[in-house]
DNA sequence: CACTCTATGTTGACATGGTTTACATATTCA
DNA sequence: TGAATATGTAAACCATGTCAACATAGAGTG
């Protein structure tokens, strides 16, 4: 819009969503506000205008994160609930793995924002409730909580491993990112998620629990 | 051992014991050079005679961590492979619930030894293996690496929601840390890992697999 | 329209902490 | 005994988060 005003104009979602586009491209540990702050033609302090603290600018992020899973896990059909479920984990696992390094920012409180966790508390509570409603339809004699903490574990740990580059330690050694084409990782990386939830869904549909 | 000799004598392993203790008292954000050389009574340059950079020396720490996870898993005892199973993740979890910082760091290349992660490679390949071998010894028509991936996606996701108490998220929204009487949390966390575990076992033993 | 208030942005300065360089001291080994 | 090597120290450098003082713009009010 604006362009050589004084004023930025939108500094606040400039900010956040230029942090997301270099957490995706070049990972969360490159985030500087310096460079971030010049990259949006602000100077370097600017940011303080909008946000107490980088830490602070992160938990924004995060809280941004969890606001674009809440959207991705949105659109699960009507239907069987165990139907509903793998497509709520699938729903999950494709934000997760589509945004990476959001994601990882996302659950990286120590690193990240930490000073300032209860901020994201309204915006993580909003997307897990989500979560939690498909959760609950599920029958089972088990209370839904250790249910819905099963399914959740399951997915949270299939998208970080993932997400790392990890699902093929088990087997046959880690890959050499480079060696292996990227299209045999994704064929493995479906394969995994499939049986995963699979064995999840069997294993919460059985009547002996 | 030594008193005030101008060598230290062991600082290499002594850097790295120490890091450990920082990461679990405060967490692994809390590590720096400067002041972990001076806890251990060498100047804040000394490390670099050990270690080619604060990574480098996280890496080393985060070697050691696998090394501790190899060893906390190895005594599972002999017998039936799903009893094998379930003591050999509770083995895991027992460990990454017993050193949650360290564990953080094992799994969090990006942020503390990206620039060098493959000399994790040996120490890492090495704790899997253990698990691998009884993964392998799963009945189950599925290739063993897609039940050994479930099973890793299973525990990891468990050690890390755990780890970040995020266990009540689902079900009655976060638990304020200070309200919650440990108790009652640690019970729930020995809930739900039962119920995870369990979940899982059926889910794999299940003939339609 | 002028005036003031507030929001927003800028520059300069500082503190922390990782790292390099040059130097010092101990230890090993021929 | 005397290098050569390993290990430790001190001083300095640089990147980056942050604060303080100042600048500018836009909104609202008389």
């Amino acid at each position: 819009m604006k362009k050589e005003s004084y004023h930025h104009g939108n500094l606040y979602d400039t900010l956040i969503e230029k942090s997301i586009e270099i957490i995706e491209m070049q990972g969360p540990e490159f985030i500087n506000l310096r460079d971030l702050s010049l990259s949006v033609g602000v100077s370097r302090t600017a940011p303080y205008r909008h946000f107490k603290s980088k830490a602070h600018l992160l938990t924004a992020v995060a809280a941004r994160g969890f606001s674009m899973l809440e959207t991705a896990c949105s659109d699960v059909p009507q239907g069987d609930p165990a139907e509903r479920l793998i497509e709520l984990c699938n729903g999950y696992l494709h934000f997760a793995l589509a945004n990476p390094g959001l994601y990882g920012v996302m659950f990286a409180p120590e690193r990240y924002h930490n000073p300032v966790q209860e901020e994201l508390r309204s915006a993580s509570d909003k997307a897990f409730l989500k979560l939690e409603l498909v959760l609950m339809e599920l029958p089972g004699v088990k209370p839904a909580e250790l249910n819905a903490g099963a399914v959740w574990a399951m997915v949270h740990g299939l998208a970080i491993i993932i997400n790392q580059n990890l699902v093929q330690v088990i087997g046959q050694g880690r890959p050499d990112s480079a060696a292996i084409p990227s299209s045999a990782l994704k064929k493995d990386v479906k394969l995994l998620i499939n049986h995963a939830l699979e064995v999840l869904a069997v294993g919460l549909a059985s009547p002996s629990l």
